[in-house]
DNA sequence: CTCCAGATGTATCGACTTGATACATCGATC
DNA sequence: GATCGATGTATCAAGTCGATACATCTGGAG
């Protein structure tokens, strides 16, 4: 449960928290909301859900919502929901904002769930991560600048290029931040709404971005 | 042996044709290279090796370079290096372009090696590496569009990204196969000179680009 | 109307990977 | 002369993916 879990179990929580919703579909949004980074099989979603569920904190139930007439047949499906106990370790969860959510992964699920986060923690998350990048920057840098002699050109490129991309990151992230601070100062009590999109400095994507995006589209 | 080590195997041949090594810088000279976008572990590593050593491609020897005087002790420590039946093997592998190539990490992998591999080689995998992404492009636009209203602004804001991140990187294939079409032309023999690095068009990386790149550093 | 291909749905398995760790030797620095 | 960190080989538990098995529902082609 301890392996990278750590990026599942919030998404699948958060999920549920709008709405009820049975594997297959969650699968299905799952890999459409974090698709860009993320491929959920079902060898993790099931073994996962059954964790949570006994831990308390989903329950699934074999009953859809109203269907008051027939009583067999209604193919196999099982809708799980939030507990009240879930409920309140997604709070916790949401409401943390260590190292760990400054981690590749663990960022973006966060990011994706901002949604669900207050004004104070996004912020925390954001800076956190910049911090992270611009260390990892620097050791890029070094690595680089210790071993250009040796590399062909190809290799040269290819890190050129990874470097590029994590500057590109930063940056996305500066405007990121701009927001947050913007929107904070405008609405001092942190209303909750997000702004973003379309400012001057978003650019690049949380990482790795979109590769995967493709798995189950909808 | 048919799970993603379709990318270790070709890597770990790749780099024992440059020059024999042991293990320990086996790891540290792929988390170099690769680094940017795949790390590599001990468990794999080791059972790859292992297994390469089976099938007869790579030999393991004990004693290293000239060191004709102490007979015991020296660390232990195994050199290896390529049979003639394993650099047949690379070239094979080096030559090939079908559509595994064109997929994420495996594109990385022989990216990072175009500097052994042949220009009409590199032109076929860097054109299919573009019409796979130009795929997935089009797939996660019609997905964006079709689920846009259910969508709040941060995943709306992560998926916006996402897809930039893959719109820069056929921006910078663009760059690598008009370069590769420019060398191409300009010595028809194709001597093997790859130039690169800073064309106008170059830009984003392979994909999900660094993020690791700090696990060793040597 | 019938049949069947393909979406929906739950679930498991084998092969593989990661991250941690165990063990051991070498090289410095104090 | 000992302690700390880099070098070096190797394994393990936990977790993940991709494929697949199985079953039901739905929409069209014939």
């Amino acid at each position: 449960m301890r392996g990278r879990s750590d990026v599942l179990e919030p998404a699948i929580l958060g999920l549920l928290h709008e709405s009820p919703m049975h594997g297959y579909e969650l699968r299905k949004r799952l890999n459409l909301v974090l698709g860009s980074f993320r491929a959920l099989s079902y060898g993790s979603l099931y073994p996962a859900l059954k964790s949570l569920a006994d831990r308390g904190w989903i329950v699934g139930s074999e009953s859809p919502e109203g269907a008051p007439h027939a009583v067999t047949s209604k193919r196999a499906r099982i809708v799980y929901q939030l507990t009240a106990d879930g409920k309140e370790h997604l709070q916790e969860v949401l409401a943390s904002s260590g190292p760990s959510t400054w981690e590749d992964e663990n960022f973006d699920v966060r990011f994706a769930f901002f949604g669900q986060t207050d004004a104070e923690t996004r912020l925390r998350i954001l800076e956190g991560r910049r911090t992270r990048l611009t260390e990892r920057l620097e050791q890029i840098r070094q690595s680089v600048a210790r071993t250009r002699e040796r590399m062909d050109e190809y290799t040269l490129e290819l890190q050129r290029h990874g470097l590029e991309q994590v500057e590109r990151e930063v940056r996305w992230l500066d405007g990121l931040i701009d927001n947050e601070r913007g929107v904070r100062r405008a609405r001092p009590t942190g209303t909750g709404r997000p702004a973003a999109a379309d400012s001057p400095a978003a650019a690049p994507a949380s990482a790795d971005a979109a590769r995967n995006t493709e798995k189950e589209r909808g």
